[in-house]
DNA sequence: TGGTGCTAGTTAATATTTCAACTATATGCC
DNA sequence: GGCATATAGTTGAAATATTAACTAGCACCA
């Protein structure tokens, strides 16, 4: 827990305090584009990515918990983004087999037929404020950073499941 | 504008799609982390940022626009921060002397009372699931390519300043 | 069985954010 | 000056997100 309780604390170095912030300020303006790119398909990032993952899952289909794991939305979250996919005609809700507890998000015909234009824009946006900028190798090893720093939050002893 | 027009799409390959799932992966977990710590202090990180850009600040003042471009937020949001923040007394407006138009916040004894603790908090924080989780090369590698991505964001010829 | 505690998901209330007006002032141009 | 347009900031309503309760079902153990 970095609640501060130790008397000391190490200040960051100036070089440390503009690498965070430039961090920071990026990692905001990337999500305002990219959410401004998707916006034109009448989309969220967030709703987008919950369909993503869904395209990519076996029969089009996943678990609610599973879903909200993977985009890293809160379960409540997760319960309203899929009320409102629903609404679109994008997803249904279907009833667990194995578990009566659960329910599992399907993506249907008409979801899927919207996915594709939706891709395109997303990667071309992705493309255009990221990679492009970047040369492969700066892309490549920001990915394993970021893959540290996913590893490191996800697990479940420390920080683990801020989420619920 | 990414909003594809062009008739072919360059997908992402499987590195590529990889890292970028990590980038967007480890962002949001990194984001609720570091929201989580410092709500033990009561504020929020969008919040502290903006507190904190005011501390550093010339006479812990700045125009309302100024703090909404440098913490990327729309200006309409920061009117209702700053509201919050009057709220629990750590802020003041004072009209500006040379623009009437204008408005500066501006950081209260109380507010700066309360920085020093969460400073404390947010850096502990940032050691925690960032710079300790990289070695320093790979964290100021972080850091330079973001400040490309920002550089590239914040062109205002182009995707320019997203938020009003 | 029955009890205890855990997991899955929803819900309602609340808080925050966005969106689209709207006011007021500044700026440039004729 | 006087008009047109741009900028600064606020406001209220609508959309979205968070929080804390709550229901239901699972799982384990005695």
């Amino acid at each position: 827990m970095a609640t501060d309780s130790t008397p000391e604390t190490r200040w960051l170095t100036p070089d440390e305090q503009q690498a965070w912030r430039a961090y920071l300020r990026a990692s905001r303006l990337l999500e305002v584009a990219l959410d401004r790119d998707l916006a034109h398909h009448g989309t969220q990032l967030s709703e987008y990515e919950v369909v993503s993952m869904l395209s990519e899952a076996p029969a089009g289909r996943m678990r609610m918990s599973a879903l909200a794991d993977l985009v890293v939305q809160s379960r409540s979250r997760v319960t309203h983004t899929a009320a409102r996919l629903e609404k679109r005609g994008w997803v249904r809700r279907e009833a667990c087999v194995d578990d009566r507890r659960g329910v599992e998000l399907v993506l249907t015909e008409q979801g899927r037929a919207h996915i594709d234009d939706m891709a395109r824009c997303h990667v071309n946006s992705v493309r255009e404020h990221l990679l492009d900028v970047l040369t492969p190798e700066e892309f490549r090893d920001l990915g394993h950073s970021m893959q540290k720093i996913r590893d490191a939050l996800a697990e479940p002893g420390q920080a683990g499941d801020a989420i619920r």
